[in-house]
DNA sequence: ATGTAATATTTTGTATGCAGAATTCATAGT
DNA sequence: ACTATGAATTCTGCATACAAAATATTACAT
């Protein structure tokens, strides 16, 4: 048995995106250190490291003073991130091992197809998103990138309990997933680029009108 | 007069990165946190805050039960990082506002014929070449696409004071820099963003075969 | 001399305590 | 009724204290 053995920061750092994820604090909420450690039942120094952890991913704000609080949710934000991330996951691509991706496109459609057909819940279709998105990118060796784009994918988690409902939005992705594989199927690593980026300017306008 | 009121943690931040910058950390040393805070006048708490947000940007490393290092430097780190600041800052020139950047175009040519000429301290360099990259990007709207560049060119201030003596590096860098702002001149955005581009992978030769 | 087990020391990770800033609430004045 | 002022309270930021893990040291057996 392999019994947990990392800092309590670490943990809690994952139980409040979980939180979040859910929808369980409103953006723009402050956050009271001491109900919030009592809750988690651990003292506030790990809490606040893994506050601080969050604030520089931009998931959370600070003002001197007044402690943390979730930062606010902005269509101006979202499109910023969007932006981000296409750049970076499109350089990730770019710079992976062709080898690999040759290797992995048949199981990117075939994970994009399945996609397409499975009617789940939205934190379902979330992680779903998320893995084909990670194995898109499983061979890039800049190791650096991967785990900026985590950091910066972090920080989109807030806008993600927003999108409910609604099944056109998989199916769309799904497609563009399907189109991203088929373009690695072709060999075409350049029209896969452009197909990734597509993806993620296509996602924002799917999110943005749900965006106070 | 506007008094100094912010975080410790902030404070010992910059300060940690100055003496980096000065090379008074062999990367790869552990950090001792009960020496540092006594050096620096503070507590362990704040110190503690500041090393987990330098960690968070890849300037430090962390283990369970070991602490804080100098993550050790590799040419292969350098290569990343140098590729994701690329990326990055091509995207945000290409995202900046048009009339911003003929606005500033003389200007930033003229601080690049000015910095051929000026033979002055390997700091002063770093410190001048940041600034001229950092109003090339004043145009650009993307506030959490500045901050993310200004983080992983922390994580990058590594590598810096291994640069020593050596005049050509200067005088090539003001070279592109000049080629950058000419384009700008003639309203040619994707001419500037590749000789952009040209720049940081230039830039990243040069330093490389002085990394271990 | 070398390797190993037991113990002592150091150092990190977490909890608690305390001072001061920010906020709230009450009260007085207009 | 509304604002201003000041006390009371709450909460953060930092310091200190404690517990557990890691490292160094010693003693001992081979």
């Amino acid at each position: 048995m392999a019994i947990e053995r990392r800092p309590l920061r670490d943990q809690i750092r994952e139980e409040l995106m979980l939180r979040l994820e859910r929808g369980d604090f409103a953006a723009g909420t402050d956050i009271n250190e001491a109900v919030l450690a009592g809750e988690l039942g651990v003292s506030r120094t790990p809490l606040r490291e893994a506050l601080i952890t969050l604030a520089g991913e931009g998931v959370l704000e600070s003002n001197q003073g007044r402690g943390f609080r979730f930062a606010p949710v902005s269509r101006k934000e979202f499109r910023e991130l969007c932006a981000i991330v296409a750049a970076l996951e499109a350089l990730a691509l770019e710079s992976s091992d062709p080898a690999h991706l040759r290797e992995i496109a048949p199981e990117l459609l075939r994970l994009a197809r399945e996609f397409s057909v499975d009617v789940a819940a939205r934190q379902e279709i979330e992680r779903h998103d998320d893995e084909w998105h990670d194995l898109l990118l499983s061979g890039c060796g800049n190791e650096r990138l991967l785990d900026l784009i985590t950091s910066v994918k972090a920080g989109m988690r807030r806008y993600t309990h927003l999108m409910s409902g609604d099944g056109t939005p998989t199916a769309r992705a799904a497609e563009e997933h399907r189109r991203i594989a088929e373009r690695l199927l072709e060999d075409d690593l350049q029209g896969a680029v452009s197909a990734l980026r597509d993806n993620w300017v296509n996602g924002m306008e799917r999110m943005i009108p749900r965006i106070p």
